[in-house]
DNA sequence: GACCCCTGTCGAAGCGCTTCGACGAAGGAA
DNA sequence: TTCCTTCGTCGAAGCGCTTCGACAGGGGTC
């Protein structure tokens, strides 16, 4: 294993000027910087983490706590986790993957044994039972979702209320006046996420001030035939839809389809999801983007900024940004 | 924060003696050991990680490298990922992620930096590039997956081969003459992922010698009513089916009810997938079981092994095993 | 010219832990 | 009784890095 002393030797300089090169905490005259790489180079220097993390009070890992429920889509997830390693590693850091299995004991030993130096945390609850001890534990934090009460946290994820409103704003322009929101598993809703429930307000207020009628249908994976038929059997007027459920949304619209409803001419969709799934349904879906990339690398470059000892606003709230497609249509009055 | 010292202080011993309490390197009087365990209870002690790792020359880390091309399926790595971080906490270690993206740099970078002390590696192609690096790497690896040369490494999966074998034997036994293999996306074969291949040798081989009539068909996610049909109109003779496309299962089962094709009394379905998903899908399905499960525990057992310094066989294959569903039946003589 | 202040570098201390060698006490073998 | 082990413990060294204080030299300023 090459060393800090080896480089030095090698650049003719002591330790802690390859040191203080390497950081830049202190200023080197262009030359020995210059003969200082040139050794690390040659020797394919690596500085050993476990004693720059000791020195350094730094480990430069961040951990990630990912969710594993029922209800939670997977790829998604995986979408969230890749933005956040990819981000994390232009930053000099790398991701410890920890379970929500694991819990808030987790959280305490990775904190306590200093093996990350912050924490994202995904899926968070409305009354998250971490919350207590990540406003205790002094570690930089960012949520991705907002409980109920984000004050001293920081917090960041897709203003999923406007976007619940932009689609039904969205179908209201195109002269839509009975709408339903299809949404996630209902055990979702009973363990309180956030997210979900503020689709669901956004919604209905959008479709109240338009005068709209509206519906909500909390719905189960593997449920995309019977929902459509009570849809049509309930609330004969529909003509514009909103799903907000990546794993019902490809389904649901073969139900519509074998139902005998063409979409958009009979029936208008919009979604909240990932532009890669709306593209990837038979018929391209106008949707919400989930902008997990975008939310991943804000997660972490708050951190980064916490890291730095900047200040950062408690929340950060991404708008939504609505990209229409195949699925959407003008209300044809019968 | 509480360090070794302070426990030593506390329990009237030194250092030293805390440290082989804790790692019973060397004898420890029963009594000495008790007052031990009281102080670091008593005050919260947790060994810093990254003094531990530099002092003790292992970082108790583990990195897992997860694939995110074209064709794999999310929910199914994501298993693995999971199995694998409880495996490892298990034995007292930690899980880094590291993004395919990042390439053999990555392997070098967290091998060079002794941020981690083992690897394992998901998603192995028939002639992976990393291979060679690998090799020569000296950190333990383990891979999930089999490269065309296991030679020298130590490989962990699923007998794919005997997978495909499983479901054409069983559907032989059923009276079956004519099946289908429906296969993963085209560029799974493309790269040549070994677990692909495998199956259709095993499928292949078990069809000629049961002289039936076979053929095999990559499909692309969200082809299900295309491939249905095809099959239909191409091998009308077709009473099984062998499906090893996690995405396609459920869909595929869909087409067929549309074309009027009761399962099983038309056609039999059997499935290599998580046990999970052949249970999810409106008829369940006769299945070899995908055991994410197993092999993430397997994969992180032979690393601690490898740690320790025990040899460990270079290839482990798990068998297929096969659980029967509604899906499957005897062939019904028209 | 005296003073101060940068700039650029060095040496040494120390981060918190593990491990090695040493050593007293106790027990067995001779 | 003497000698050799083994058991249980301690002190010190050292893992590879960062950082602090010190200091030499070269300008400015007055």
């Amino acid at each position: 294993m090459v060393k800090i002393t080896d480089v030095a030797r090698r650049a003719g300089v002591s330790p802690s000027t390859v040191s203080y090169a390497l950081s830049g905490k202190r200023p080197i005259s262009e030359e020995t910087r210059q003969r200082v790489e040139d050794a690390i180079r040659e020797l394919g220097y690596r500085p050993h983490a476990g004693a720059r993390a000791l020195a350094g009070r730094r480990s430069n890992v961040l951990a990630l706590v990912v969710p594993l429920r029922a209800g939670i889509h997977v790829p998604t997830v995986m979408r969230f986790a890749v933005s956040v390693v990819t981000t994390a590693r232009r930053h000099d850091h790398d991701v410890l993957l920890l379970t929500q299995e694991e819990g808030a004991d987790g959280l305490t030993r990775v904190a306590d044994t200093a093996l990350v130096d912050a924490l994202i945390v995904m899926d968070v609850q409305l009354d998250d039972p971490r919350l207590p001890l990540l406003r205790t534990l002094d570690l930089p934090t960012v949520l991705i979702g907002f409980p109920a009460s984000p004050q001293g946290l920081t917090c960041v994820d897709l203003d999923f209320r406007a976007a619940g409103e932009a689609c039904v704003e969205h179908l209201a322009r195109l002269g839509h006046r009975s709408v339903a929101l299809i949404g996630s598993p209902p055990e979702v809703y009973v363990r309180r996420t956030a997210f979900a429930q503020r689709v669901v307000q956004g919604f209905t207020a959008a479709a109240d001030r338009s005068g709209m009628s509206s519906s909500v249908h909390p719905c189960e994976t593997g449920a995309a035939r019977e929902v459509a038929e009570q849809l049509l059997r309930e609330q004969p007027a529909l003509t514009g839809v909103v799903v907000h459920n990546e794993a019902l949304l490809g389904p649901l619209v073969d139900a519509f389809a074998d139902l005998g409803l063409r979409v958009p001419a009979d029936l208008s969709v919009t979604a909240i999801c990932p532009d890669e799934l709306a593209e990837s349904v038979r018929v391209p879906i106008t949707s919400v983007t989930l902008p997990t990339a975008e939310v991943g690398e804000r997660a972490v470059e708050l951190l980064m900024k916490k890291l730095d000892g900047t200040a950062v606003p408690e929340s950060t709230l991404v708008p939504p940004r609505m990209t229409e497609r195949a699925s959407t249509g003008r209300r044809t009055v019968p």
